[in-house]
DNA sequence: GTGGGCGCGTGGACGATATCGACAGGCACA
DNA sequence: TGTGCCTGTCGATATCGTCCACGCGCCCAC
């Protein structure tokens, strides 16, 4: 994991679809080495793999919501991100320090839908909850690579 | 926006780097037709582009927070996510319904560099923070492209 | 009914790319 | 001075991306 390592990952951060021959150029490297260098950040789960980036909105989903969920009996064993894990309106499950238990990101379509997947995370995982609205996304899912260029 | 190119979407959101040729197979289209919609996908921007995902931990970023921040003076002009954008460790900035303005995500190392950011964040946005230190990451950037399976 | 325009998919051809193997240089270590 | 390992270059070949011409079905005007 050395700089040309994190110039690699930052240009694949940037453009995931980047071919090798231009990732060579980029840094100044065959197209043979940056091909083993990818490789390698593959099979040592530096990299994690590459996906296409969606605009939620274009796919319905308009509404952001922070849930805090907290166990009604905190007596119980805890499997909370196992029960919502087929969820799928549930994108991110945190486990967190302070007064609650986990923080889950959600998107879903309208306050509709938000009001019923709220009954089913109750319900599913036997926890309270409190919800905080998103109302506008300044950024999001920015990632330094380590380089800062 | 038919079944054809939600289908696309759930692919290329599972694998970003698929062939055109492999995504035609897969849908039953020749390889011209899957690069004609996904073409149009981008163009219309339901495809914002192909990242690569990486290991925070194999950048060293092993420490993931929420912190939830709220103007001192609420009189006072609302820029926070100007003042925030060049702070590399803010990964997302959400504004938010309810006490507090916005909700940040960041990435740092260690403690230290926690303490510090905060520090940063108070001084360069003039606000008051609460922070929420993640433990673990049970799942996180799932992402339903609307096709279920 | 007929003809034109249009959106969408197909198939082929060409150049570019990924992928693999063989080989060369630098470096640490004995 | 060898020896082994790591890392990069180079070259060959199959595969892929990209572009173009064509065909089909649909809608609408006349």
């Amino acid at each position: 994991m050395d700089d040309i390592d994190r110039h690699i990952v930052t240009a694949l951060v940037a453009d995931g679809r980047m071919s090798y021959t231009d990732l060579g150029k980029l840094i100044g490297l065959s197209t043979s080495a940056v091909h083993q260098r990818v490789q390698k950040l593959e099979e040592r789960g530096v990299l994690r793999g590459f996906r296409a980036v969606v605009d939620p909105e274009a796919l319905g989903l308009s509404l952001t919501a922070f849930i805090s969920v907290k166990p009604i009996d905190p007596a119980a064993p805890d499997d909370v991100p196992d029960r919502l894990k087929d969820l799928v309106e549930v994108e991110d499950c945190y486990s967190v320090a302070g007064d609650e238990n986990y923080i889950l990101k959600v998107r879903v379509g309208t306050p509709g839908e938000l009001e019923s997947l709220l009954a089913r995370i109750r319900t599913d995982a036997e926890v309270s909850t409190r919800t905080t609205v998103v109302l506008s996304t300044p950024f999001e899912a920015r990632m330094r690579g380590t380089t800062p260029a």
